[in-house]
DNA sequence: CGCTAGCACTCCGATAGCACGACTGCCAGA
DNA sequence: TCTGGCAGTCGTGCTATCGGAGTGCTAGCG
């Protein structure tokens, strides 16, 4: 990325800002109208203009129309022109209070973080629950439903339940059950799936059965635990002006509806945020949108993502503080609730 | 709803037929030539198309253009000119493969539900879990976590398992929630919300702020236990020319969002399939859609609602026939998952 | 050498006019 | 009671036109 001058810099600032408040394409002229502080005239703002389309950050839908930001014009802004993107104390004061008056509980703050992005943001909020890492069990139940069939409870270190009813190979009393998940209980507390894996040996063929399907629903893997996304706000979108034509709505519902195509874009380290501007050449269904998300959790235990998906002319700055505040609130959330102390 | 002539009945029926086939209002001439079979000039048509349109089945957008069917069309089509629903012995065999399939999981059996009802209308899919009438205790359990903090699982008769954290209002030892959970086991076993709120003026202050919780985890109040309704196949839907105007697909997506709607909506007698035609005057957002829908479960246990939510030009034998026949199989999911001999 | 003023040029979008085609409504006659 | 035919209505698609917004270029100024 070479190097702008600094007016030129400014230029390109002008023009994104203008262009997300507005969805207008800014001509020169328009440009100084707004900012008559501006030392030049509108034929020295023409030539930097092709200058910066020249280098790739700006273009022009049509000969007689005004500049637009490029995807790299977006990305140029978003790393090097934005400033302060803390939200103000009154900002951030304002979203701790509404968590905090939440009762505590997951599913809870991800409707609350959902519902707190959209309102700020007018994008559409996605988020996933926190996925455990490594989980380590906490107690396992096993209750008799029918002859062959059988409900596994199992809590997590950290307080995750998940159930699953499973079909047994061959009848089983309900004594049998309750004695087997007490035996395997006290063998694999705070066991992760590793854990557990080596000991499978010492198992009799029955023992094994039921571990098998502990271990289903231990592992990570998508397909037997697929990850739910929450999303909300997605009206708000779809009333962008880039979203009047319905292919380009539909584009954007249908990727938010195919469960694999968020997990493989919501990939970030921890702590940053990432923001991917028209779907970075990769996702062809987002060229018309931008996602700002973060990764939130504790690291090697269990982590989540959230973020607000927008079209590209998105308020990056506003959207890039908000979601950083309100990922560090899942995550102090995570480390409160997972990891007692 | 006066009655119609024999010949009236014919011909309203094929007028909704092809609307609903070709999404073009249909001229006299047109109807014709799809129908040659009809020993009746176009002159004739018109003139019954006249009247048809005096007892408000039909409109015209316009002078010059063909007709097309009211929201009162469609019912009486609906009610009156709709013959065999039944799916065919094949589609009904594909079906009901995908579902002996699936895990034997509530949550699998919604996604395939959503899955089929989507694939085979190109509608929206909705499905809500379901929701137990008088749920019945199984297990309790009480898990601390933090000195003031406890979570608590709950199993209900017939393997439902739901689960909440909870702030203490004083320091408590895991020993004495273990304790407390297994007295309480036994005491509240099989018992509904009602038996054990009959019984809590027998507990100490502690116990009884314990089973506060337990009894708002047991209501089916929407606040504390608010229901998801899944949805797929939004995208399907959208692709239908009534949506191409934004505002059309945002007034739809807009009242899915609403986490209160449907559940207003799809209330329904078990066993028959009830179906609202543009919002039946009554929900303003969904004026361009018909929604098909029936309830499952057993009633008086447990009961779900699903549906299809598609223009109201919806091919309504089809979806009558596969929602129907899609509920009873969740109703006899519900019945042999639920209902354990 | 950089900046500016001015001008020619391009292109979009809105508007109007026109011909075409689809359909209705109606009337007279079978 | 039905039908054939005809006049009338209205939307659609095509074309032409016009104004406006904005650019690109060039000559001239500091």
């Amino acid at each position: 990325m070479s190097e702008l001058s600094s007016r030129q810099q400014t230029i390109l600032g002008l023009v994104v800002k203008l262009y997300i408040a507005t969805a207008q394409p800014v001509g020169s002229r328009t440009l100084l109208e707004n900012h008559l502080d501006l030392q030049v005239s509108s034929a020295t703002i023409r030539n930097e203009m092709a200058a910066l389309e020249d280098l790739g950050y700006l273009t022009h839908p049509h000969t007689s129309a005004g500049r637009m930001p490029t995807d790299k014009g977006y990305r140029y802004f978003v790393e090097r022109l934005l400033g302060d993107i803390e939200l103000s104390a009154a900002e951030r004061n304002t979203i701790r209070h509404q968590f905090h008056q939440a009762r505590l509980e997951m599913s809870q703050w991800m409707r609350l973080a959902a519902a707190v992005l959209t309102r700020s943001l007018r994008g559409a909020a996605l988020i996933t629950a926190p996925r455990m890492d490594k989980p380590r069990l906490r107690q396992l139940s096993l209750l008799s439903t029918q002859a062959q069939r059988a409900l596994m409870v199992v809590v997590f270190q950290g307080g995750n339940v998940l159930n699953r009813s499973l079909t047994l190979s061959e009848p089983t009393s309900p004594e049998l059950l309750i004695q087997l998940a007490n035996k395997r209980n006290f063998a694999f507390e705070n066991l992760d799936a590793d854990a557990i894996r080596r000991k499978i040996s010492d198992f009799t063929d029955f023992e094994r059965e039921i571990v098998q399907h502990l271990l289903s629903l231990m592992s990570s893997d998508a397909d037997a635990n697929p990850q739910q996304i929450f999303h909300d706000g997605l009206s708000e979108v779809l009333q962008e002006p880039e979203f009047e034509r319905s292919s380009e709505a539909n584009a954007l519902v249908s990727a938010l509806e195919q469960p694999s195509f968020l997990t493989d874009v919501l990939d970030a380290p921890i702590g940053t945020v990432q923001v991917v501007i028209g779907g970075e050449g990769r996702w062809q269904e987002l060229s018309a949108c931008s996602l700002v998300f973060a990764k939130y959790g504790v690291e090697g235990f269990a982590t989540g993502a959230l973020g607000v998906l927008g079209p590209t002319r998105m308020p990056y700055a506003r959207a890039i503080g908000t979601v950083r505040y309100v990922a560090d609130l899942m995550s102090d959330m995570v480390s409160d609730l997972y990891i007692h102390e």
